[in-house]
DNA sequence: GGAGTGATGACA
DNA sequence: GTCATCACTCCA
């Protein structure tokens, strides 16, 4: 049975909804083919202490404000000049948290995972659901604890202390 | 190892 | 308005 992660799911301590994303799906419907994707990398960015977080020290813009917003929306913004990144909005309302997600079984880097899903400013700020074209399952992949591994997070040198975080996770087997 | 690329945020 | 920076990928 595929079970349709609701915003339910993402109201929880950002750390468990990153290690509980792993081995889910990510689900893309597109105009002529739905794409699925197994979730194995993500890194999580976690409250307003945060320092590699967009939203450290509560820092609340235009863009940013996504991460204060409800759970289960999805925060999209584009970098480098080039590369689109994925994220969903985790913890309660005002709490700027989010996911990344990094990688998947058959795509790895969080802009491959972009560009192969067609994901753009047109999704920023949506709620993950079947109506925006873009959700996560629980297909009922299961594996043991010990297949997720704990790491730093990437290209967040300039975060101080929050750079040695173990706040990257993936599924290995 | 280094280029490409453009939005964002800080500062003025 | 200017400026440096950036949660990356590709090619060498």
């Amino acid at each position: 049975m595929d079970e349709f992660l609701t915003p339910k799911f993402f109201d929880r301590d950002t750390l468990t909804v990153a290690r509980e994303l792993l081995g889910k799906y990510l689900v893309r419907q597109l105009s002529n083919k739905k794409v699925s994707l197994m979730i194995t990398e993500v890194e999580a960015y976690d409250g307003p202490e945060d320092l590699a977080s967009h939203a450290a020290n509560g820092r609340r813009t235009k863009r940013t404000q996504i991460l204060f917003g409800k759970p289960g929306t999805l925060y999209i913004y584009f970098t480098y000049g080039i590369h689109w990144m994925l994220n969903v909005v985790c913890g309660p309302k005002d709490y700027p948290a989010g996911i990344l997600i990094r990688g998947t079984d058959q795509v790895k880097g969080p802009a491959k995972v972009t560009r192969e899903l067609l994901v753009n400013e047109s999704l920023n700020g949506k709620e993950a659901s079947k109506k925006t074209g873009l959700w996560f399952e629980d297909r009922g992949v299961k594996f043991k604890k010990n297949q997720i591994r704990a790491t730093k997070r990437i290209g967040v040198d300039y975060a101080g202390e929050w750079s040695e975080a173990l706040y990257r996770f993936e599924l290995t087997r």
